[in-house]
DNA sequence: CGGATATTATGGTATGACGATTGCCCCCGC
DNA sequence: GCGGGGGCAATCGTCATACCATAATATCCG
């Protein structure tokens, strides 16, 4: 799980504890010299490994000041590691909730797109991810990563670079959702027509009937997690209301 | 411009060139000690910007291989730098087009939400940047900065980490994309009453009526910059139609 | 009691060395 | 002539040490 060298161990170690919330925000990591301690390397691969998550935006660094952890409000939750980290330690609901909440903004735009601009070689990478889909659910198989790469290629379809990455980024979320969503075993069974809709929709050039095809498999795939995650803990489902926060107004 | 230690700068300029198309997406930028010379740096500082644009996913490194760019779908569009370098370096009208595209997809569901879910603190920040809005347009100030704050504040009221940090990295585009639009000075003036008719809604808790008045402010954006662009150069306009770039299928 | 000044902890930079990996080329054998 | 294996070397990866720059904190003087 950690065949990297230093560097990337020591990135993920530090992001890792950052994103987990191990150390406040707002307050400062232990001190260069004791991260060097702790992780048995030298200074320059803990300086450079903290340079790092300045770039990710986690961190900010100044002579006396240390290495303080930046609000979260601060981080590129857009970058891969970044996400991996949260998903892995502390699996948020709320922050699935959001999820949730961007993919019904992002994607349904994204199909219409893609069935304004869609290459051919576009439609043919979907539908082999569909076909990949299909077969998994028929005689087994990774139907996860099929359906991530359906996705993605939707994404892309779209033509639009700001888009795209945006699926790149949420490849990571996106996958623990659809495990989770996965464990009751018939909900592929169940998603698979929703996802052909949308293919059917985006081939046949149908903007509009994109856009509400997806929005139905997104509808779709939440119920699906909603009761998984409603049968495997008893956690409050995070569905269309979602995450309220600390919302509401005053009277 | 550059009162910056020596790894901000370093890291600006490798990036900026990166960014800007300088080294061919693919193949690698010079060895570190070539770089540690161009710069006048040591090759600490050399390293850690490099692991900054790693971070960003600018580039790849490994041994013998060198630091080779990678394709431009890698890098960290959600990155503020990131986008600061590609709009430094080549503005790139067909980016703007993007850009535009996804606050259409963006802002008018952050509208919608921010209806449902601003706190009264929310609804102050945004009244004070509309406030530094109308006082700029009546008497001279900083414009494009109050403009930003207003569509910041707004993203952030949606209260989804996920938008809210959409904004923030979409800041930098939006500046430059403000700038341009603001060339023509009547513009402001005209869309101000668009802006207040979001905030209306906003206040007002009408989802519906916010996520209409932020595209009809968007689409009134966009038209200023079209026309901006038109009378400054000979550009086509990056309009509605957007970015077709490779699109259109075979027959 | 308050403001200027010294202290000092901490990150920032430089330098030099060695290890590890891997693309590349050459040579050998078939 | 051609293909594979082994050595060469370029380049990043890591380490160690020293010194500089900054700013939070404490100290001292008015």
């Amino acid at each position: 799980m950690s065949p990297r060298n230093a560097h990337g161990r020591t990135l993920d170690s530090l992001g890792e504890a950052i994103v987990g919330g191990r150390y406040a925000p707002g307050d400062a990591v232990p001190p260069e010299p004791q991260l060097c301690e702790a992780f048995g390397v030298s200074r320059t691969v803990v300086r450079e490994a903290v340079k790092s998550l300045v770039a990710k935006g986690l961190v900010s660094t100044g002579p006396k000041v240390g290495t303080r952890v930046l609000d979260a409000s601060h981080w590129n939750w857009f970058d891969a590691e970044v996400v991996a980290w949260h998903s892995r330690s502390g699996l948020a609901r709320d922050f699935l909730g959001e999820l949730q909440e961007l993919r019904r903004v992002i994607e349904p735009a994204a199909a219409r797109l893609a069935a304004e601009r869609a290459t051919a070689q576009d439609l043919a990478e979907i539908e082999a991810a569909y076909a990949g889909m299909r077969a998994a659910v028929e005689q087994g198989g990774d139907y996860v990563g099929h359906d991530l790469a359906f996705h993605q290629g939707l994404l892309r379809a779209s033509h639009n670079r700001m888009l795209a990455r945006m699926g790149l980024a949420l490849a990571a979320l996106l996958r623990t959702s659809f495990e989770i969503s996965s464990t009751r075993s018939e909900a592929p069974a169940l998603s698979l027509p929703r996802h052909r809709a949308v293919l059917d929709a985006v081939v046949a050039r149908s903007p509009a009937r994109a856009e509400r095809a997806c929005l139905r498999l997104i509808a779709s795939a939440q119920a699906d997690i909603d009761t998984a995650l409603a049968s495997r803990r008893r956690l409050p489902a995070l569905g269309s209301p979602a995450v309220q926060l600390r919302a509401r107004r005053g009277p």
